[in-house]
DNA sequence: CCCTGCATGTAATCCGTTACATGATTGG
DNA sequence: CCAATCATGTAACGGATTACATGCAGGG
């Protein structure tokens, strides 16, 4: 139910059509709130039936310019201020790890090392975003640039667990195969 | 997709029945990958519909105990080397970070040391939870391990950022009610 | 005149959540 | 015998993804 609350947010700062909204949320949102076109388009309309924006204008090619009303703007704080953040998340990538014993060492060294080479990309890519709105001063870049930072830290801190994670496998590894519990020959397989 | 690869993953360590499979879910792969009673079942049959697994017994009260097959093996083996894992997110807690113009400065604080409240306590659960494994060491438990230990960076990260988010938002507020371009009555509403 | 970009929509499908529904067994 | 636990399923609904479908307007 969040996409609604994004686009009252965005509508907040100004009107705007569907296809402005949708080029905004690439540059911003996205990040933290992926959405297609099909989802955009069909949650502006369910807005507008609510009353809690309006067409304001209708421009060339259908273009329809939308403005958040007032029950718009009492809907996004209520939302911001009393409804929690939900905190669920699914992270197929940890999924993997857990079935590391099912695939070979080297196989999990190779799985973990592009992990690193991902958090490694990502980094880059934000701090490029970083450096193209580094000039800007208004409430929403400057607020956009603390949730950016969140997002270079994440990605940080993925790189850095994927490196000690490579130890630690290797750890296990060696243990093992030293382990005189278990037959030395396991490690090759 | 993944849920049929959970359950894959998670009878490759040996067969389950549903429930037992729904036990062992609470305890290590829920944290990573949530999944409902309804949804596994559900799931469980389709995996046997496509011969990934099957009925090795039938027990008291309709238990079935699954057991996964070598075309089952060998899908969980594709899909951990092959698959890229999926990098899709939705945090609306940094979505609502985006809109903070639209608050005051003093419930955007607010809101941000609840998120580190948030994390601070997760960071305990986490803990807790690694001494309650502290004692296993079989593959499934050593690499869970490996996967506790992201959680607990990942929640120190989003502790430590409202942390840095806090001074940063209060630092913006100091500069906007100095900022001669604005009235200084704006940091008070 | 045609291509690119602007601009909006619909339909099918999948996955996940919530709630409902049912019944067998075991231990106190 | 009753409550808790074991154990499995179905149905309705909402949100997200993908693909499809259409058409206008402006610049070269």
């Amino acid at each position: 139910m969040s996409l609604r609350h994004a686009l009252l947010g965005l509508l907040s700062e100004g009107p705007a059509s569907g296809y402005d909204l949708l080029k905004l949320f690439d540059n911003s949102l996205a990040n933290v709130w992926p959405a297609t076109q099909s989802q955009l388009y069909g949650e502006l309309g369910r807005l507008a039936d609510a009353g809690l924006i309006t067409v304001q204008s209708e421009g060339a090619r259908g273009r329809k310019e939308y403005a958040v009303t007032d029950a718009g703007r009492a809907e996004l704080r209520h939302w911001m201020l009393e409804v929690k953040p939900t905190w669920i998340q699914r992270y197929d990538m940890l999924l993997r790890v857990f079935f590391f014993g099912q695939i070979s060492t080297d196989d999990a060294i190779a799985y973990l090392r592009e992990q690193q080479r991902t958090g490694a990309e990502a980094v880059d890519h934000l701090t490029e975003v970083g450096q193209m709105i580094a000039d800007y001063d208004d409430d929403f870049t400057v607020y956009g640039r603390v949730a950016l930072e969140w997002g270079l830290r994440f990605n940080r801190l993925h790189q850095e667990w994927a490196e000690w994670a490579i130890q630690e496998v290797k750890a296990h590894d060696r243990s093992s195969s030293a382990d005189p519990c278990k037959p030395s020959d396991e490690h090759g397989a």
